[in-house]
DNA sequence: TTCATTTCTTAACTTAAGTGAACGAGTTAA
DNA sequence: TTAACTCGTTCACTTAAGTTAAGAAATGAA
């Protein structure tokens, strides 16, 4: 398990075998089952996340009403925005499957990068990288209709179709079920033509 | 005008006289006039902006039509996706106003990264909060009506329905120009009821 | 100024998403 | 086994966005 972790971060830096010891011994490994929630609305919580294996999903209430915004699988980071800005989470953080994460702390982090300044080198990379991602993202998304959308993901992320009820999918497309259901419809009925 | 940037990185860092001067001999200000284009798609252009005073837009043009998804005012850093994958913009970057700006590049950085590690901290919290931002704006686009996009602007960035395009703020809230104006439409007449 | 272009709005019509309700399939709990 | 619940789908209806076209107002250039 801490391979994956190890061999994730040897992509960005090279650590010794004293490093690695060091990582190991801060207890960040964790296992979760399906279902669990990570982070509620109005929590102050300071954990911040790196998936090894499974996925979560990040959702807000609104009117009572269930809105998926992002899913996380393998090898994707979570700092929620709570950690950053110190105050209550507007969303929460559910285990859509058995999920096995890494669970790590502003402290932690300070303590690793006063030791070994190599990370916080990876860590603006990587925040950087993962910036660039989002805007592209976001631009997509802005860029095209709930059909382009799900046609789009089709491609780009095809397992979240598989490991995610549907529900969840549409919201995280912008659309209600329903419409989902329609749109998946009409694209059959267009594929038999 | 340099005291602007000064201003906005003593937020984060304190600078020496020294550190300033060696900020200011790398000659990244610019003055660039409206309508400019920074950077066309297609280009691997290595520039990162830094507004000081101004506006620039990011947009693409798909089928022939321009699709734009981001706007970039006083104070705000835009590392353009190019300059982090190596690979030809898919985008236009040009000023909606007469925009004062600095550019900077990787080399630079990097020369300024070894030469001071505290801009290496800057640079991640930096970079780290705004991913934040542009995660919580993604999650508000998403879970939210044109109509509510709009008014949501209104409130959060009053100053671009001022000084930019209807046309322009339209694709950024991801509708066509006529629903823009028909939407604005029915706002007014929902006020005055 | 005058002519052309861009920008914004309005209107009529089409298309697709939202809404509320109903149904069957599958799951869980009593 | 039954009852309650969740999940995905379908349907009829409503609402809003896309499309096409036209025109008024503002802007810019010759």
């Amino acid at each position: 398990m801490q391979d994956l972790l190890f061999g994730f971060i040897s992509k960005y830096i090279s650590l010794t075998e004293d490093e690695k010891k060091a990582i190991v011994s801060l207890d960040i490994f964790r296992s979760v089952k399906k279902g669990t929630i990570l982070l509620k609305e109005g929590q102050r919580s300071q954990d911040v996340y790196f998936i090894l294996k499974g996925c979560i999903r990040k959702y807000y209430i609104i009117n009572g009403e269930e809105k998926t915004t992002a899913f996380f699988t393998e090898m994707e980071a979570l700092t929620p925005h709570c950690v950053i800005n110190n105050a209550p989470s507007e969303y929460f953080i559910s285990c859509v499957e058995h999920t096995i994460l890494t669970v790590g702390s502003p402290d932690k982090e300070v303590e690793i990068f006063t030791n070994s300044p190599k990370f916080e080198l990876m860590c603006r990379i990587l925040s950087e990288e993962m910036l660039a991602r989002q805007q592209i993202n976001f631009d997509e998304f802005k860029t095209s209709s709930p059909e382009q959308r799900y046609l789009n993901l089709l491609q780009s992320r095809p397992d979240l179709i598989q490991r995610v009820p549907q529900h969840q999918l549409a919201s995280f497309l912008g659309i209600k079920p329903q419409s989902l259901s329609r749109l998946r419809a009409r694209i059959i009925e267009k594929s038999k033509e």
